[in-house]
DNA sequence: TAAAAATTTCAGTTTATTTTCAGCTTCGGA
DNA sequence: TCCGAAGCTGAAAATAAACTGAAATTTTTA
C-alpha cells in the first residue's frame, strides 16, 4: 500500500511519513504542487494525501487535473481550519475526503483505511488466498489458524501479491510497488524476499501458494 | 508487438527497453530524431514512443512528418514536466497520447495497452483463435478450458501469430517481430519454436491451428 | 552504544530456456 | 521417380533466470 504525501511544510511532511511508515505504508513525499502532480500522475500510488495550500500548484488544481486525466486514485485533502470554506470547492474538484489541521494521527489513519478500502472487494479488511489470510487492520497473517510473523518488507510484498492475487507481477513491478521510488533495488532482492516468504508461508504446508512463472514473474494463488 | 523507442538519453532509453522487454514487447531504440524518423517510417513497428526533445529532429516534427506520409502508427509522446505547455501542440501534430516524465512504468504500460488495443478487434485484452485464447494481461493461454504453460519466447511467438491471425508470416517476419532487429537468429530457430508450440497447443487436439504454408511461412487460423 | 533484527548484496549453484546442430522427412518440379 | 529445397526433429551446447546460504550493511531496540 503506497501513499504519496504532498505537503510543503517539511516538518509536517516528515512526521506524516514517519508515522505512516510505522503503520506499514510505503510513503513518498513531494514538497510542491508541480512535483506532487507529476508524482501523483505516475499512477504508482494507492492513495494521495494532499495539502490544500502549496507552492506552484495548489491542491485543488492538482485534484482537478488528475481527475481530468482520468486518474481516480483516492485523494485525502488536508486543510487549515481557516480554509474550511474551501471544503465545498474541494469536493467539487474531486477529492474523496477532507481533514482539517490540526488532526489526531488516529483520525488520519481511520480515513486512510476508509478510503483505501472503498474500491476494493476486500472481505472486511482481510485479504484471503486459500487458507492464508492477511488482516489489513492489525497486520496479522494467518495460515490454517496459525499466526505467521513477518518483517515489514515481507508483509508489504505479501500484501502486494495478495491484492493482485492470481495476477502475475514481475520483479520490476514488485519493486515499484513495495519499495520507495528513490531506491534502486536489485531484482535479486525480490528473489530473496520471495524465498523468505516461502519459508514462512509455504514451507510447512502441502499446497504452495506462491508461484514462480519463469520469465514472467510471481503470483499468489490457490 | 514491436515498439520503437526514440529517446536520446541512453539511460532512460535502455531502462525503457529493458522494462518493455520484460513485458514481452519487442523493442528497438533510436537515439536521435533523424534515426528515429527513418526507423519509424519503415512501417515495421506497432507503436512508437517518442521523446519530445531530441537532437536532429524533435518529436513534434517526426510526428508531423509521419502523419504527412500517411503513416498512422500509434504515437506516445514523452515530455518533461516543464514542457507541459507543448501538450496542445503535441496533439495537433498527430500524437495519440502523452506522458510526462517522470512516470511510473505501469502508467506507460497502461497507455501502451490502451493505444495498441485501439485499432484491434481484441475482445477486452484477450486474443482468440478458435477455441484457443491468449490473455494479454495475465499471460494465460487456454485451449478448451485447459491452461497451457508457455515459455517467454513461445508466448511472444504465439502472440505475434495470433495478433495477425489468418495472415501468413514468413520466418524473417517472425524473427523481426519476436526477436529484436539486431539479433541474428537462424530461421531454424523459428521452426523449433513452431514445433514447441505445436506440441503444446495442437498435439492433443483434433483441429490443428498452426499451419505451415510451404515456401511462404506460418499462420494461425481456425 | 552495543546487541539484535531486518534489509540488501554477493557469489556460487541449480534449473529452465534459448539456440544451434546434424540428420531426417516431405513436398513439388524436372 | 529422383533430386533439391524447405521443413521437421531429438538432442547437445550455450545462455539466462531463479534460488540459495551467508556476508555486509543498515535500522531498530534495549
Amino acid at each position: 500500500m503506497k501513499i504519496l504525501v504532498v505537503e510543503d511544510e517539511h516538518l509536517i511532511a516528515n512526521a506524516l511519513k514517519k508515522g505512516l511508515e510505522q503503520e506499514h505504508y510505503i510513503v513518498d513525499l513531494a514538497f510542491d504542487g508541480l512535483e506532487g502532480y507529476d508524482f501523483a500522475a505516475s499512477g504508482d500510488y494507492d492513495l494521495i494525501i494532499l495539502d490544500l495550500m502549496l507552492p506552484q500548484m495548489n491542491g485543488l488544481e492538482i485534484c482537478k487535473n488528475l481527475r481530468q486525466e482520468k486518474i481516480h486514485i483516492p485523494i485525502l485533502m488536508l486543510t487549515a481550519k481557516s480554509q474550511l470554506d474551501d471544503k465545498v470547492e474541494g469536493f467539487n474538484s474531486g477529492a474523496d475526503d477532507y481533514l482539517t489541521k490540526p488532526f489526531a494521527f488516529e483520525e488520519l489513519l481511520a480515513r486512510i483505511r476508509a478510503l483505501s478500502r472503498r474500491p476494493q472487494k476486500t472481505d472486511g479488511e482481510i485479504l484471503t488466498v486459500g487458507d492464508l489470510s492477511l488482516n489489513l487492520s492489525n497486520y496479522e497473517v494467518i495460515r490454517q489458524n496459525k499466526k505467521i510473523l513477518l518483517s515489514s518488507k515481507e508483509y508489504s510484498l505479501l500484501e502486494c501479491l495478495m491484492r493482485h492475487s492470481d495476477k502475475i507481477l514481475n520483479k520490476d513491478q514488485l519493486i515499484q510497488h513495495v519499495w520507495s521510488y528513490e531506491s534502486d533495488i536489485l531484482p535479486n532482492t525480490v528473489e530473496v524476499y520471495i524465498r523468505n516468504l516461502r519459508q514462512k508461508i509455504d514451507k510447512n504446508y502441502k499446497v504452495k501458494l506462491i508461484k514462480t512463472i519463469r520469465g514472467f514473474g510471481y503470483k499468489i494463488s490457490d
